[in-house]
RNA sequence: GUGAGCGUGGCGAAGGGGUUAACGCACCGGAUUGUGGAUCCGGCAUACGUGGGUUCGAUUCCCAUCGCUCACCCCA
């Protein structure tokens, strides 16, 4: 084999996608029980989008982008993340014109040039939603509920909410002035990590590992985002959480918080299992439409990891449930038979059942052991005896019972088998 | 981008400078004129990631490279 999958891309073979759809079905209704409607923007989109949506100062568009040129010379990218594409779809179709707010989810692959690790790879597929046309406390619990209640109607336990709020246009940058003030005269005592931090985003020194970085930041009594919040901002957060609590999430405030994108203002948050990487994360980005050509609109989002959330359900032990089981497998016990088998499988299928056959010209008790390994319902023999008689010899594989029916009549009183069956609630 | 570990048939896995590279699983055929499990017999497979070096001889030692895995940064 020399030609293999590109770094960081993944096969999902059949036996694994049953949690994937499992998860899909749980995250689709959760979004439309709660009147959400899908949308899908495209895959690649301008630069520009990302560079302008995303923030050019973080690591995504740094150094995470998979950029390309088109014929046409112009420089697209695929999506490293969701929100940014939804936003644009949202100002180019001018669905800001609305009475009501728009509602909107998404599921699909996303890219990041990334080196790949467990959690971590280079195509990836995220759910998420976005909410434009409202700014109240109660659509932000509203998010975080569904964000939280996703991973919890797909069996996952463990889940925590860690919720903060990163301030506003107003009392970001006044915080962010301050805390440089303090930090930056002290700039060579903290880590290389803390000094890039200083550069990017300050708020993330809150969360290094290196203790003296923490001791510094106490000692220099460095005021956290949560501790200067504007008297709106801090009002917005207690709100949420009133809400949250109201529909029974279990948040935490976590005042160290703080998300990688540029465009987040007041809540941010993360549904997290202990020892786990985060499993999904949000907030509100009430100026991201007004940046990217739009009118001054609030909105609010949340993204998660596909596969995240199922490496969490294989690691908790989760199952998809039984694969549909065949219900014919029809056995060749002679070559001759190979037209009447061909036609019975052709008969059988149109009549709504699942069927199959050999097709390697196995034995029979080869092919009696696929009827098995494939848990079939029934398997129906084609031999000489068979075919001199114009029958078929059925075997119900579970109860190992067999009966010889004419050949003609084999799908109409497997049929009748199956709503008596069915009728008994098997 | 930084650091560490690992690449032997479809899968798992032993070995180790020298004729035919174990073993297990899976699969196929038979014992059972045409029936699922077990047992026994037989069969099966283009297998030592790739390229170079050392050597009379390399799957084994050395170098490089590619890939995989994990951690850091960051994030879904």
């Amino acid at each position: 084999m020399d030609i293999q999958r590109p770094r960081g891309t993944a096969d999902l073979l059949p036996e694994a996608l049953g949690l994937w759809s499992a998860f899909e079905r749980v995250a689709l209704r959760e979004f439309e029980r709660a009147n959400y409607r899908e949308i899908r923007t495209p895959l690649f989109e301008h630069t520009e989008l990302f560079v302008r949506g995303v923030g050019d100062t973080t690591d995504i568009v740094e150094k995470e982008m998979y950029s390309f040129q088109d014929r046409g010379g112009r420089s697209l990218t695929l999506r490293p993340e969701g929100t940014a594409g939804v936003v644009r779809a949202y100002v180019e179709n001018k669905r800001y014109g609305r009475a009501d707010i728009d509602k909107l989810y998404y599921l699909g692959p996303m890219f990041r040039y990334e080196r790949p690790q467990s959690g971590r790879s280079r195509q990836f597929h995220q759910y998420g939603c976005e909410v434009f046309g409202a700014e109240a406390p109660e659509l932000d619990a509203e998010v975080i509920a569904l964000s939280y209640r996703i991973l919890s109607e797909f069996g996952l336990t463990g889940l925590t909410v860690e919720v903060n709020s990163v301030g506003c246009d107003v009392c970001r940058p006044q915080h962010k002035a301050a805390m440089l003030r303090l930090v930056q005269p002290h700039a060579e005592e903290f880590c290389g990590d803390c000094q890039r931090r200083m550069e990017r985003n300050p708020l993330r020194m809150f969360d290094c590992k290196h203790e003296t970085c923490q001791r510094l930041l106490t000692e220099l009594q460095v005021p956290r985002i949560s501790d200067v919040l504007c008297a709106d901002c801090r009002e917005h957060l207690e709100a949420v959480l009133h809400h949250t609590a109201l529909l029974g999430i279990p948040c935490e405030r976590n005042p160290n918080l703080v998300r990688g994108l540029d465009y987040y203002t007041r809540t941010a948050w993360e549904v997290t299992v202990a020892g786990h990487s985060t499993v999904s994360g949000g907030g509100r980005y009430n100026s991201l439409v007004a940046e990217l050509g739009g009118p001054e609109t609030p909105g609010i989002g949340f993204a998660g990891g596909v596969e995240r959330a199922v490496q969490l359900a294989i690691d908790q032990s989760l199952t998809a449930g039984e694969d549909e089981r065949l219900d014919v497998y029809v056995v060749t016990a002679d070559q001759t038979a190979t037209d009447q088998a061909t036609s019975l499988v052709d008969t059988l299928r149109r009549a709504g059942f699942m069927a199959d056959r050999d097709f390697q010209r196995r034995s029979v008790k080869s092919q009696v052991k696929s009827a098995d390994r494939q848990h079939a319902r029934w398997m129906a023999v084609l031999g000489e005896t068979e075919l001199a008689s114009g029958t078929v010899t059925v075997k119900d594989m579970d109860s190992g019972e067999q009966e010889i029916w004419p050949f003609l009549e084999v799908a109409e009183r497997m049929q009748e088998r199956r709503t008596k069956q069915e009728g008994e609630g098997k």
